[in-house]
DNA sequence: AATTCTTTTGACCAAACGGTCAAGAGCACG
DNA sequence: CGTGCTCTTGACCGTTTGGTCAAAAGAATT
């Protein structure tokens, strides 16, 4: 990375412009087919002076992708092991419900990266994602054997929320073009959810 | 199109060389990241030999996407109104989950086209697509008012579906990293959906 | 064997792309 | 005002990439 630590308020405002614009044209394009011309555009500055702010094209989706990963996982760290099983699930599905809604292009980054083979992002997943998910699972697994919830393998359980709320962001066209015009999908899916659950979960 | 129709068997068994090949690199690359030279060399033609069979990189992906698009929608177009409505619908979610263990490339490839907003496939989508899941969604809608199902939303039950069989497919390397070495995430899966989809839609 | 049609390829091209650089503009501060 | 620092940019470069072309190599047909 060019500047690792942002100095003056110009450096921290004008990363935060290409990391936006980044944003739009990868979630869009893909890594392969944004270039540095469109995310300059995109941010309104010219192709050296987006240079000036981040090393190279990867630098810049590497430094978009590392925020991300924190903030995707962050409801999943929110679930506690103290409060009421069900209710607690429930919130975990309604807050990624959430970011499909607040953040559909950081969804849709992600699920390209994914999709791909995480060929930029591959090592984290077998360390850092996978131990936070299998503590989740333990936890899930304790309520299962409490006759708290319903039982069920946690690690699919915690799949099946990740792909039922990511869905209605990653293949929000599809989702659009078959319910047709007029309507809110993820308002709808926010009830059609709360239901499937519901009912996977109730003992 | 260079030629609607192959002529002889040499242009059959090349073109389909071709798809194979622009399958396996359009998948893990995106169609932007995914070049001639590596299709070409991933199907053991030279680039102009190539060029010769397809008239051009869009026209290789869109063949691709036509020929997809068909055999996505079949496990659906195969439920039937007549038989027992949660048999059905199991069956459906066995198909789909199927076709993620045997087509996986095919699935990625559909949902790069979808994440980056089916750009090179859009008017499709709203029309046949649309019909086809509107139809079964009313079939549904009859199951659930004789009261053969638990009510719920059936097109976001369909949109379930999918997003939980494709899952395996799309999300594959997120899915193993998860769940560690030495594990069949489709095997485990097809137990869990059954338990998901059978206490969903059990009256 | 000659002819015709299909298939294959090496050489080539223009455009697009990621990235560099040197020089200038703006700005803070003694 | 001058000095040094941050920021901005036009011009440029080497490589990659999608695509062309003319000519050669194979098949098929007579």
């Amino acid at each position: 990375m060019t500047h690792p630590i942002p100095r003056t308020r110009i450096q921290e405002k004008n990363r935060a412009r290409v990391l936006e614009a980044a944003l739009e044209v990868f979630s869009r394009a893909g890594f392969r087919g944004a270039t540095l011309d469109a995310i300059a555009g995109e941010a309104g500055l010219s192709k050296p002076n987006l240079l000036y702010y981040f090393a190279s094209k990867e630098d810049i989706h590497v430094t978009l992708l590392e925020g991300l990963v924190d903030r995707w996982l962050d409801p999943l760290r929110e679930m506690r092991a103290e409060g009421d099983p069900q209710a607690e699930l429930l919130a975990y599905v309604r807050r990624k419900l959430q970011m499909s809604r607040d953040f559909p292009r950081e969804s849709r980054l992600f699920a390209q990266e994914i999709v791909q083979g995480a060929p930029r992002i591959g090592a984290g997943l077998s360390t850092d994602l996978k131990a936070l998910v299998d503590e989740k699972a333990g936890v899930i697994q304790a309520w299962m054997d409490a006759g708290k919830i319903a039982p069920s393998d946690p690690h699919h359980l915690i799949f099946s929320i990740w792909s039922l709320t990511q869905h209605y962001a990653d293949f929000d066209v599809q989702v659009r073009a078959v319910l047709g015009e007029g309507r809110d999908p993820i308002d709808e899916a926010e009830g059609f959810l709360e239901t499937l659950f519901t009912r996977l979960l109730t003992p």
